[in-house]
DNA sequence: ACCCTAATCGAACTACAAGTACGATATATA
DNA sequence: TATATATCGTACTTGTAGTTCGATTAGGGT
């Protein structure tokens, strides 16, 4: 066989076997689904999966990376498109916002801070813990507009005040989603309507760095 | 045997179980020590160990449990300690980094976020994801010391803000935690001045509410 | 039509850890 | 000494990730 339709092949194959994996993933969740549900699903047998992927933490984090691409891609609009950076920065929480909401099973991925409960292999020392690359140039341009428009001071070094942003920002995130239940009985308020009281002030915080 | 010598026994055993199961998740991580090396650690038979603890996870959330009575220990004094609402403010910060530094371990299950890989039993429903009552009351009282001499503004809810708070914060150790290297390559900083920085950008945001 | 190679299958197998079962034994109390 | 109960030890069950390997299928080249 060619080395371009083996190329083509082992794609075509990955991606059913991901696509599978997305589907028990999010109806199931991630622990409770198994290798052989995921043969079963996608309509190969488990050794074949194990061609294409040599863990199930291998399929999972495929598919985070898809999602990392697609959320990229929507930040990239959020930051570049016109208006101020106040504006921008608001688009940016709602998508992240959205994002945990469409993906719940992905969110700690997406932060590198899924773990496989029992796994027997050895977690991929590359991709722990590590904001992805492109996310966090993504953040530092979305810095660098507001200090081009002098809305935020030149003190702090921008990818320095792009992880602060990020770690403020996933931390309100995650709690809100956490305590949802919570807020709306105690706090007398939707979830959104706490975010969107969360990410104002927030806010107040990046401007005055 | 009396109720009384029956009790002490108990808690004696317990007492010896988590001070071995402490020793063995600190020195090799939670998740690669088994049942049977907390046995022999704890000098008991694995069946003794079933008899006072019902499973993995409840040895886990017993240890989070002593150590978060430590912590709101230290955190009622950082709080009612003399001093400004800033001050105690700081105070609040310093002990979770030292917590976080101390017992990183257990970092996850005081957010109630731990999991155990490998449990055969399912998660307990009650102490899912939930601040501890005590902890969120303490946080509500530094607020209210806040308030009351008129630094944070009375606009929003005190248990509103402290959540908003305890959020922000802990998301900021997190995630200062993970990056730590990158931090001190990236940013030319050390871990304590990033942090030191952060929590008085996170400062302004509280009291601009 | 035939062969060869690579992809796929299937089913049994290993490894491992959590949690269980249960009879044997030690220890204290009455 | 008799009884109750705490502890032990060992073997077992269960669930799942990951492996092995011989059998089978499919397509391309001749």
């Amino acid at each position: 066989m060619g080395e371009r339709k083996k190329q083509a092949l082992e794609r075509f194959n990955r991606d059913n076997i991901i696509t599978a994996a997305k589907e028990l993933f999010e109806t199931h969740g991630v622990d409770h689904t198994t290798m052989d549900d995921i043969a079963r699903q996608a309509d190969y047998s488990k050794s074949t999966i194990y061609v294409y992927f040599k863990s199930k933490e291998e399929i999972y984090n495929s598919i985070v990376h898809d999602y990392m691409d697609m959320l990229t891609g929507e930040l990239a609009i959020a930051i570049t498109q016109e208006g101020s950076f106040s504006e921008s920065y608001r688009r940016v929480c709602d998508c992240l916002v959205r994002f945990d909401e469409r993906h719940p099973a992905y969110y700690a991925g997406l932060l590198g801070e899924a773990q496989m409960t029992g796994s027997r292999k050895k977690q991929d020392e590359a991709a722990r813990g590590t904001i992805a690359p492109e996310l966090e140039q993504l953040l530092v341009k979305l810095i660098d507009k507001g200090k081009k428009e002098k809305t935020l001071s030149t003190k702090v070094k921008s990818n320095q005040l792009a992880f602060y942003m990020w770690s403020g920002i996933s931390g309100i995130i995650r709690l809100a989603d956490r305590k949802k239940a919570e807020i709306v009985t105690q706090y007398q308020v939707t979830k959104d309507v706490y975010l969107s009281n969360a990410f104002s002030m927030f806010y107040e915080s990046l401007i005055r760095g």
